[in-house]
DNA sequence: TTGCGAGATATCATATCTGATATACACTGA
DNA sequence: TCAGTGTATATCAGATATGATATCTCGCAA
């Protein structure tokens, strides 16, 4: 695993390994992970690009700033479902939200 | 809202409205359930094309057989997350994972 | 009829997620 | 320097999801 990558899984709160597997996630926990964080990238964005701050957000959803904040870091305490709730109060349709989770997921760095 | 889809929401333990909201679900929350179902029964049909039982499904995602039928069932009470995983590790890709989330829905019924 | 395998439903203790609160950090402008 | 705004981190009680177990229903074959 590249170091990059794990230090951002570290960050956010994700065991990379422990005892018992300590290089590798396996390729599903991996997929699942990168999933996430592009959802929460996206999530990201998706607020940005309507200059709402996290707090507004937070009440369009009825959640709490400081969880948007770990939605946004894709932190291990938040679900892919709370995810998607937020990312389809904010109007992404069906079909953008396969985009992100189709996207090939950056080919440069990390 | 019609019948038949209330009725399979009920059936699958969903409140359809209750005091406040009695005769429509937030277009979110409806959005919401329907992407669960697309993934639920995306399951279901990729464990049948493998020709698994539910229980072969359990042992591999490390679950239970009912919890295999609830996932089938998009019950209101598995995540996204469990039913992502789940696909996740009968190696759908993300790619086919969008393919999923995009569908238009059937067209027809309900 | 019996027995068996696949699936569905009920219940439960535990684990995980959630929103709230308090607080800390980073940056900006006065 | 200070105050204000936006974001990040820590903690926690309550809510929800989880895997396990027990049980029930079908359908089918002996």
């Amino acid at each position: 695993m590249k170091k990059g990558k794990r230090a951002r899984l570290e960050g956010a709160g994700w065991k990379v390994g422990d005892a018992t597997a300590f290089l590798e996630l396996s390729k599903e926990e991996a997929a699942f992970v990168d999933l996430k964080v592009a959802l929460a990238s996206s999530l990201k964005k998706c607020r940005q690009s309507k200059r709402w701050t996290q707090t507004q957000l937070a009440n369009a959803i009825g959640s709490s700033q400081p969880r948007v904040a770990k939605m946004e870091a894709a932190d291990s305490s938040v679900s892919i479902d709370l995810l998607i709730k937020a990312l389809l109060t904010m109007g992404v349709t069906r079909r953008d939200l396969a985009k992100v989770i189709a996207a090939p997921k950056a080919r440069s760095a990390a």
